[in-house]
DNA sequence: AAACGCTCCAACCGCATGTTC
DNA sequence: CGAACATGCGGTTGGAGCGTT
């Protein structure tokens, strides 16, 4: 895998063995989700706990759906990416049984190349991960619903502002409402950006959704 | 049969945010 | 309030498996 940095040499990488799994999955069961840190001392598993979560999340998780992707996933998939970018989560939140992981690899490894779209950034989600080394920050934002129905998300409100202001003049030019919804992006000759206009995110994927299945 | 190249997915990394103390 | 720890995310990559030569 990657360079030696990060969990140490105590920990063992690459693939899960069935013994692992089954540790791993009887640990679950019997503690139920979380301190995962703590699960490679209470199991004696040599893995770090973020591997242990991420084993747990994208393949042990009873939830998750193994095997292709259907054609009804496959359209759901290209219709939230073509809303919401590379907001994995959110989107495989909406594909029953689909993990975040499993979403990206099915994007990147065949609709990408389905759809012939080119590997797009998004406008406020801009830094991939090498640029975020480079730069030493992380400037990846993230929305996320809250309870009482705000969005909330993972950065500094200014610059939230800012973007928003920055992408005023792009609203203004090409739309006031849902119907005529706002068009940024450089992957696809339109990238409608949820974050700009949605006071909801569920109410407006819901709405966004119903529009997308109507208008195609 | 062996060597090579390609595809695809599981897993890792770095970072940001959230939570606890 | 700030430090330490825990969790979650998106980008990236190693390598198993398969097809081709």
């Amino acid at each position: 895998m990657k360079g030696a940095a990060g969990n140490g040499a105590e920990h063992r990488r690459g693939l899960w063995t069935v013994e692992e799994d089954r540790i791993l999955t009887d640990h679950v069961k019997v503690h139920g989700k979380g301190k995962w840190n703590r699960i490679p001392k209470l199991t004696g598993l040599k893995r770090c706990g973020k591997s242990c979560r991420l084993r747990w999340m994208n393949y042990l998780s009873p939830g998750v759906k193994r095997g292709v992707f259907s054609e009804e996933e496959d359209d759901l998939i290209i219709r939230l990416h073509k809303l919401l970018g590379n907001r994995w989560s959110l989107i495989a939140g909406r594909v029953p049984g689909r993990t975040d992981n499993q979403v990206k690899n099915h994007w990147n490894t065949h609709l990408s190349k389905k759809l012939g779209v080119k590997q797009r950034k998004c406008k406020i989600n801009a830094s991939s991960s090498k640029s975020s080394k480079e730069s030493g920050a992380n400037s990846r934002t993230e929305l996320k619903s809250n309870d009482d129905g705000s969005i909330s998300c993972r950065k500094d409100e200014a610059e939230i502002h800012n973007a928003m202001e920055d992408s005023s003049e792009k609203v203004r030019e090409t739309s006031t409402s849902l119907q005529d919804p706002v068009l940024i992006g450089d992957g696809y000759d339109n990238f409608w950006d949820p974050y700009l206009c949605a006071p909801n995110l569920m109410e407006f994927l819901d709405q966004s959704l119903d529009l997308f299945w109507d208008g195609m």
